[in-house]
DNA sequence: TTAACGGTTCACATAATGCGAACGGTGGAC
DNA sequence: GTCCACCGTTCGCATTATGTGAACCGTTAA
């Protein structure tokens, strides 16, 4: 759901959640390093910072302001929504079985978001789940794969929001040739990028549905080209990750219950 | 540090994110809900929620807004300020040497957030992690020791911003009786509750310090009273508490080169 | 069919925020 | 040692963004 209605919108809290994000994305920022970050004067952002370390989310170290501790705290909380420890066993299965990189990714307000990835069955390090981690549909194989099971009017709304930013040279630019290619992604129940989102990697991805049917993420597969036979990605490794993707979706049904 | 001093604190981001955590703490929440825990009419609470909706920090079910997996994704890059690795080990050795539960906690605006705790040797439950896992200095042994270090002038702001909240019968109420009570603390090094944080359990603990000696947390070990004696608890499980506090002392110091 | 309930919208008054200039403290350059 | 540049902080004022409450809709239950 991307759901873009949305009543008034606070510009008090939208430029200090930003001014997080950014404290966030730099691991620390000074009040001279967000000048310009922010449009507004030093006071404002002075204010804003004022306000999110007496709120407690950051905390200062000499004249810059990092992020807390009580937000990872906070988003432990957050973390239960999703079935994390399912994904785990299947991710990791399915890394196991292809011997390439294998993730899944939570859906939400149109983007994908890492929630664990396993390579050769070692979890990924931590540094590559993040902020910046935050994935496009058009440009990824589960993402489109998504996109293909969305109404028309869904699919519009996501990239309204979202644009079709061109990651590589790879990337599709049109918007016409993505919703032209849905439909047959749709049909055979995945989708693939090639080099499409980072250069020299091919992937494989399929949506996830919940015991209700609506989709909560996706699960995806991939690695090198020069490794990875595209007739493979077709036909195995494509097998197997809709396999894994059964077995996950089972698994949310018997959670169910 | 508390920091108690800080320019203009604006209204309208504070009370956005006191919402935000309310949907945490409940796991979710309608507008109707919320209007009561708030204090403005329903279509000031609507903007607010409008605004975490729009910035991505909660997501809607139906009527009910619930935190956004992006906020767990957020926490992760705030995590590796800590040296979770090095408390998990400690933590978990030191609960299998005493056969008790362990905690490291972080110190953050005067109050301790847990990092990790094991039991006998399994790590605790993720839902035992928490906002509401939020310890007070003043009835925690850790804390209590933590304060025990502290500049008297910083005791009084902790003291000052938190107040002594009195969660049990034993918590200690009195300022004076508590700033007493420090002395003997800081010379011996560690800090014990009996029962003054929860009914019939008793805990030692001790602060933890990183490579540039000043205070991260603190570390502690205890368990039900029936089955401590307080006579071990001062002597070997003290002892056994201090060497880990040494060992994870020595760990961060070996990180920093 | 109606009433109750909850979410959403709107126009208005006001108070909270944005603003810019001035202040103060610190560190480096000359 | 002095001066300058830099950065965080403070303050008063103008204005705009927010708080407010009433009215509006859509849904559900009586």
């Amino acid at each position: 759901m991307v759901e873009e209605i949305g009543g008034r919108t606070l510009k008090t809290t939208g430029t200090s959640l930003r001014i997080l994000e950014l404290i966030l994305e730099y691991d620390g920022l000074a009040l001279a390093e967000l000048d310009g970050m922010i449009d507004g004067p030093k006071s404002s952002i002075h204010s804003h910072l004022s306000t999110l370390h007496r709120c407690r989310y950051v905390v200062r170290e000499g004249d810059t302001y990092v992020a807390s501790f009580r937000l990872w705290s906070m988003g432990q909380r957050a973390k239960h929504r999703y079935p994390v420890k399912v994904a785990e066993e299947v991710v990791d299965d399915l890394a196991a079985t292809t011997g390439e990189e294998a993730n899944f990714t939570a859906l939400e307000h149109g983007r994908l978001l890492i929630v664990y990835g396993a390579s050769e069955g070692a979890p990924l390090a931590d540094n590559d789940v993040g902020v910046q981690d935050e994935h496009y549909l058009h440009n990824t194989a589960a993402g489109k794969a998504i996109l293909a099971e969305m109404e028309r009017e869904e699919v519009e709304a996501v990239i309204d929001r979202w644009g079709m930013p061109q990651e590589t040279q790879a990337t599709i630019r049109d918007r016409n040739q993505l919703l032209n290619s849905l439909a047959e992604i749709s049909e055979r129940g995945y989708g693939i990028v090639d080099e499409e989102s980072a250069p020299g990697l091919v992937v494989v991805g399929a949506p996830v549905h919940d015991a209700d049917d609506t989709i909560i993420g996706g699960l995806s597969v991939g690695g090198p080209k020069y490794r990875i036979d595209f007739a493979a990605l077709h036909s195995e490794i494509a097998d197997e990750l809709l396999e894994a993707v059964e077995e996950f979706e089972r698994a949310l049904r018997a959670d169910r219950s």
